[in-house]
DNA sequence: TAGTAAAATAATATGATATTATGAGATTGA
DNA sequence: TCAATCTCATAATATCATATTATTTTACTA
């Protein structure tokens, strides 16, 4: 039994004749003729009785009539609902991001794609090599990361440079001078994210490619406490310019630069290189790119 | 998209295989990598990622194997439901009689039946000509009756001999004597069934054939008024024996001989000649058979 | 880095599902 | 009542979808 015979099947009882069947489905009526006694056969049932020229529904043909048309309309609302996914008017989307990106970039990011698709975005935050796990798995779609991807079969695009800036109070007494040299630094209290943290990474590796030595005083794996530690005057940080960009504004936070020395890394959009990109995903990297111009 | 489709994209899924639901289907790989492929160029969706050499559902694809299950339990259920029916587990008669072997013999065979099979049973009480239209309109499946049948488009079978019993109340003064020559009926108030009943029709031939005069006195279209009428002692009747038996072992009734002359019929079973006789349609035939023997 | 395994592709074979042609039975209308 | 018309069934054939085998590509495994 296959779907046409169903729709065979449905538009001979709804028509009750077997020629009209046959006109409305563009075919001949032997075809409907051999459909509805290949089914009889097959189903080891009668359909119709044929009484005079017409056609009645048996009982058990009253039965596959209700199923028929309950099967043809599942079929109808699965093809449709495809439909809407080709078309975005549906579908899902899911997106991982390292913690910066995830907490200060992605959120509004996707807030506005909403604003243009009604799908489900599904959002997971975890670090470099965590994110890149997900895609490997295919458990997200595209991931937006901090840190180097080492998988082959990643695609990596640079999306944003990132630059980590120097903080401190507007009470420090580094908040008058707004540059300082390297060897400031070395005396000085830090609050630094915990070892691991892309951010760490990136100014553990600048320090040292600058021979610059440094006192990791708090620890903290928040980057908002952090910022709160430093407003409070409890010691400088070096924090990745989206997460204090606000702070600097208002005057909470001060940006030093120091002498020759930038703490700079790049964000990236990774993805499976076998991945289907499918309408939805090519709208969402656009987006992506539309997007820097809020920020650069 | 056709049933085959989805069963093999279905199994696909669930075994996230492509060559093992090939080996499952008794089919070859390639069969089931066109089929799939086929499907995603019908829908104009990507129904899988194949990220290395695993397969993982898109959405789409999750979407349509949601869709697909539910088509599958639903084609499945159709075809048990049929099962039944060809079994006889379940399925639907439709009967009509006329009005004495509906009033007095249908309801207890009808019961009988349905405590071997449970099904339902329509029944429908009409006078003959009533019956032979819904005969030929299909509107019921088989039907009893008394009268004759003209439509060359039906099956007559004899199934029971009836004959209509002179009745008076036990206080009438035939009951003593049993019996009584044709001439005493003259001038008997008789109590009659309506004009076009099968009843009244047997009776009045009877009676013209043998030259027999008579007076119907009172008519009621009720045969349960007449008998409470008759035992009234208010005229007395002919009645089928059907629907005095009891009565008459009960001694409310006297059933009072003529002689020479006895009003008989036959019922008959009746059924278009084009009908498709289900199993549970020659069940019923042979169960009225069966159930004769309580009757003679 | 070879060996194995899975999926895709190509060429071909098979078979289900159409079509045309025709026939039988039934209703309709002159 | 009898030809005309209509409906469905049957038979022969054609077509096209769906399978198969053979082969290639790619990925995982030891």
């Amino acid at each position: 039994m296959t779907f046409r015979d169903i729709e065979i099947f449905v538009t001979v009882c709804e028509l009750k004749s077997m020629s009209a069947a046959a006109k409305k489905l563009y075919m001949s009526q032997p075809a409907v003729s051999q459909t509805i006694s290949q089914m009889e056969g097959e189903l080891q049932v009668r359909l119709f009785d044929r009484i005079g020229k017409r056609l009645t529904l048996t009982y058990p043909g009253e039965i596959l009539y209700s199923y028929g048309r309950r099967i043809l309309n599942l079929v109808k609302e699965a093809e449709s609902t495809l439909d809407d996914v080709r078309n975005m008017r549906m579908g899902r989307l899911r997106v991982g991001a390292s913690t910066t990106v995830g907490i200060y970039l992605l959120p509004e990011i996707i807030g506005e794609f909403r604003k243009r698709f009604s799908v489900d975005v599904y959002f997971t935050i975890d670090n470099t090599a965590g994110i890149e796990k997900l895609i490997s798995d295919n458990s997200i779609d595209l991931g937006i990361v901090e840190g180097p991807v080492h998988s082959r079969d990643i695609v990596v695009t640079p999306y944003i440079d990132d630059e980590l800036y120097l903080v401190c109070s507007k009470n420090h007494r580094w908040a008058e001078k707004k540059s300082i040299s390297p060897a400031e630094i070395e005396n000085e209290d830090i609050i630094m994210r915990e070892k691991g943290s892309g951010t760490r990474e990136v100014f553990e590796e600048t320090m040292a490619r600058n021979n610059v030595r440094y006192r990791i005083k708090y620890v903290l794996n928040n980057t908002e406490a952090i910022k709160k530690a430093v407003e409070a005057n409890i010691g400088v940080s070096v924090i990745s310019r989206l997460a204090v960009e606000k702070e600097i504004r208002g005057g909470r936070l001060v940006k030093v630069d120091i002498e020759n020395i930038r703490f700079e890394r790049k964000f990236s959009i990774i993805y499976h290189k076998d991945k289907f990109k499918s309408n939805l995903f090519e709208e969402f990297i656009k987006h992506l790119y539309d997007f820097r111009s809020n920020i650069k």
